[in-house]
Parts: structure tokens; C-alpha cells; sequence
DNA sequence: ACCAATTAATTGGTCAACCAAAATATTGGT
DNA sequence: ACCAATATTTTGGTTGACCAATTAATTGGT
């Protein structure tokens, strides 16, 4: 016991390692003025000099700044800050640092958002073969819920079908890119034995219906009520797990 | 005019290169069932070797991977693909492709969506810190567009700023994440020198009342009224523009 | 004193070699 | 035949050197 305690504290303590720390330090070189957007930031060299790390390190940072659009970095040239400026800048960092852990009330919040829009969406846009990519994730669900396996994968499929059917690209996108906490969730509530198949089943079934419809509100409707099931079942979870039956895990 | 033609579909082919290209070809790898999801993927060594890139290359892209929540690396030991299922990662790696040139009427109705709700949930949720870096920004909006320069980027932040004080995370980074892509599109349809300075002011203040007055259909209301309005002016902008009045970008 | 052309220094991009940890194969003892 | 200890190979991580393109500095001419 102790000892995993132990080896916690110590990842804990290490966690901010490496490009994380590049990040944060860049970040104060931004705020506190040494650094104005729009104009080039120091050399790879340089900045891997003064920050005391190698400069693969620091190349790893710039590319997932790059990535998160505040910096653009020009071959042969040179890096410069994003034309966003630097009070936008500053929030924006402070947020690529921690948007690892985001808490499952705010996950699941939004989830609820976004798939409610998305089968309201898909109810109006659907085309014939969404239709089908649906019913076929629906298939592929039912038989792995049959067999008694976990069938997490199938049922978010389900969903990320339904995304696409709304033929926005970015809503899409948007859905994919929390999908792996949704799953991390899941398996951490140990989501993955529930018992209550045959309704989620039967709640999949009629938003598919819906959307066949071409109904919209009743999509939104029915996808709201099947979310609400799934995580009132899960706080239940919760709640039992916090209770302590044993110290398993 | 051909010669930027010219340029224009070189670059198209050159877009997809290095990285992206290995990220194609690993989704291949694992959708042609070479390669199943929980087990380790080739070493970096023999993948480089097979693929005709260098080591450094297929590392980024396995960096990119990982950072999608796709791929898992462990430290001396290998990389494996995430629990996430053959089907779903065939939807998610195909898109990581093309998260980047989303279409503006996806991106807009996306927006407006996550806009209307941060309203919403920020009218109910906001302290009263929150509602001093609302108005701070928005004060900053108003200096920026009193001085006839544009103010982008302040204006984003007042958006920003209201996300923030959802409470909600999530919901905050996925604004952030599609804050780029509107920039972009900002600047592509030169909405800078948008005329009406006064009224998006006004419907700035409107929105910040409500959301003071903890009135949260209200602010949802008048966040759709502002956010209408801009995409319709950005609509006659866009129509303008392709009437061809002149050259000039 | 000014400007164009040439040279030198700096930049991000790329690569091959090396490191320690981990996984595997080998070995020796029972 | 089985198992523990050791040696070998393989793994991702890291580093430093080199490259082509760009930028800054120098130079020579007017």
C-alpha cells in the first residue's frame, strides 16, 4: 500500500517533465513581454541554451504549440508567435498544459451537447447510406452484446456514426477528440459490465428510428433520455464504488 | 494569375507529406488487420525501414498519434495501439487527416452551438471573478475598436472568457480548439474591417448583462442573435467577393 | 554616402550513432 | 524436464553533427 503511495507521489512530482516544462517557461517568456506575438521567438538553439534542456526537447514543445495554433514555425527561418494576442495567449497555454484531466462531470456535460445536436443534425441530413453505416454499428453492437462481452467500442461506433451523419466535418471531429476520454471513463466506472443491455439496446434502436424519420426533435429527444440513463446508471456506480464493498483496485 | 494557379496545385500535392503520410499507411496497416488494436506495433526501427522515411519521421507521427489518444508508447518497452476498436479507429485516423481545412459552414454551425450553450451554462455558473475578466476583455474589445484597428483577437477572447466561466472545462477546450480555425476564417473573409463596430459591441454588452443577471435564456438568445448576425455579414462579404469587384486578394 | 552583389552566419530540418531500460534468449543447476 | 540467473538482443529515448535555405553582414563599385 505505502509503496504504491509512494511511487504516486514520485509521478506525481514528475509529471511536469520534459516539453511540459518547455511550455510553461515559453509561457512566461510571452507574458512577461520578452516575447511579443508576431515577431520571431529565439532560436531552437538558444532557447534550448537558456532553458538548460537539448534541443530535441524544445522541438517537442514548439510542435505541439504549433499544433494548438499559437506558434507557426517558417522552415529555415524561423518561429513566430501566432497572430493572437498575447491575453488570448495566455489563456490558451495555461490550458494546453492540463487538458489531459478534465473531469468527467464536464466530459459528460458535454457529450450530452454534442450528441444532441448531432442526432437532431443527422435526423435532418441523413442520407440513405448513413442509414445503413448505423444500422450496421447497431448490428455489430447487438451480436457483441449478445456473446456477454464488453461492447464499448461498438456502442460509441454507434454514436460516432451518428456524427457522421450530420455531415459537419468539425462536429465530427469535436466527438472524436473527447471520444477517448468517454472510453477511459467508461472503463474506469467499469461501465463495461452493465447489466441494463437490453434497454440501452432498445434506447439505440429508437433514436435510429428517429433519425430514420427524419424527425429532429424526436432524435434529440430520445438521445437525451438513453445519455441520462447511461450516466445516472454510472454516478450509481459511483457511488457503490465509493461506498468500498472491497479494496480491489 | 496561372502561375499562382500554378503554385496552388503544387502544394496540393505536396500536402500530404512526411508524417501525414506514415499516418496514412499505419491506418492501413491496422484496417487491413496487420495490425490489431492492444497489441505493440512494429518497432520505430523496422517501421522506418519498411515505410522509406527515416526514424525521426515515423516518430512524429506516432507522437501525433499518441496525441489524438490513438496510440500508446511505453518507454523502452514499444507502442501499442489504444483499447479503442479496429472499426472506431478507422473513423478517427481518417479524420486526423483532414481535422485541418474544414469547411466554414460546418465550423460556424459548430460554433454557434458551443456558443449558445457556454451562454447558457456560463449565465448560471459565473462568479463574480468571472464576470470582472468578461467585462476587462470586453473593455479591451472596445479600446482596440475605438482605435479602428481590428480586434480579432479581442473579440475572441471575450468568447473565450465566457467558456471560461462555464466552469466546464471540456467545453473551454473544445473553443479553444476551433479558435484557430475561426481566426482563419476571419481573416480569409477579411472580416476585420467589418463595418459595424457598433452594434457587435452593443450585442457584446447585451450578452454580458444577461449572463450578469443570471438570466441563462436570455444570454443563449443573444449569443444566437450576435452570432446570426456576424455569419450573415461574413455571408454578403463572401458573396462580394466572388462577384469579383477586384483582384486584390 | 548610397546601393547592389557577394560572402558569412544563423535558422529549422534531417539523419545516424549512441544510451539505458525492457524483453528475449541462453545457460547452468537441480 | 524445469526453473532461476545471466547474457544478448531489441526497444524507445537522446544527443550531436550535418544540410539546405534563409537572413544578416560585408564588400566593392559608383
Amino acid at each position: 500500500m505505502s509503496t504504491s503511495e509512494l511511487i504516486n507521489s514520485f509521478q506525481e512530482i514528475r509529471i511536469e517533465s520534459s516539453s511540459d516544462k518547455i511550455i510553461r517557461q515559453v509561457r512566461t517568456l510571452i507574458t512577461s513581454g520578452q516575447l511579443n506575438p508576431g515577431d520571431r521567438l529565439p532560436s531552437e538553439r538558444k532557447l534550448s541554451d537558456r532553458l538548460g534542456v537539448s534541443r530535441g526537447h524544445v522541438r517537442d514543445a514548439i510542435k505541439k504549440l504549433e499544433f494548438y495554433g499559437i506558434l507557426k514555425t517558417l522552415p529555415q527561418s524561423g518561429t513566430v508567435v501566432a497572430g493572437i494576442g498575447i491575453t488570448a495567449l495566455e489563456g490558451l497555454i495555461s490550458d494546453v498544459l492540463r487538458i489531459e484531466n478534465s473531469d468527467f462531470t464536464a466530459l459528460v456535460e458535454t457529450r450530452v451537447m454534442l450528441e444532441t445536436e448531432s442526432a437532431k443534425l443527422a435526423a435532418t441530413r441523413r442520407t440513405d447510406e448513413d442509414i445503413l453505416d448505423i444500422t450496421q454499428a447497431l448490428k455489430a453492437y447487438a451480436i457483441k452484446l449478445k456473446s456477454g462481452e464488453p461492447a464499448i467500442e461498438e456502442d460509441l461506433m454507434f454514436h460516432l456514426k451518428i456524427a457522421e451523419a450530420t455531415q459537419n466535418t468539425v462536429l465530427k471531429s469535436l466527438m472524436l477528440i473527447i471520444t477517448p476520454d468517454i472510453i477511459k471513463n467508461f472503463i474506469q466506472l467499469d461501465i463495461c459490465n452493465d447489466k441494463r443491455t437490453t434497454s440501452v439496446l432498445q434506447e439505440h434502436e429508437l433514436i435510429l428510428q428517429h433519425i430514420i424519420e427524419k424527425n429532429p426533435e424526436g432524435a434529440a429527444a430520445a438521445m437525451q433520455t438513453h445519455l441520462r440513463d447511461v450516466s445516472e446508471y454510472s454516478r450509481g456506480l459511483k457511488k457503490r464504488q465509493s461506498n468500498g464493498a472491497n479494496g480491489t483496485h
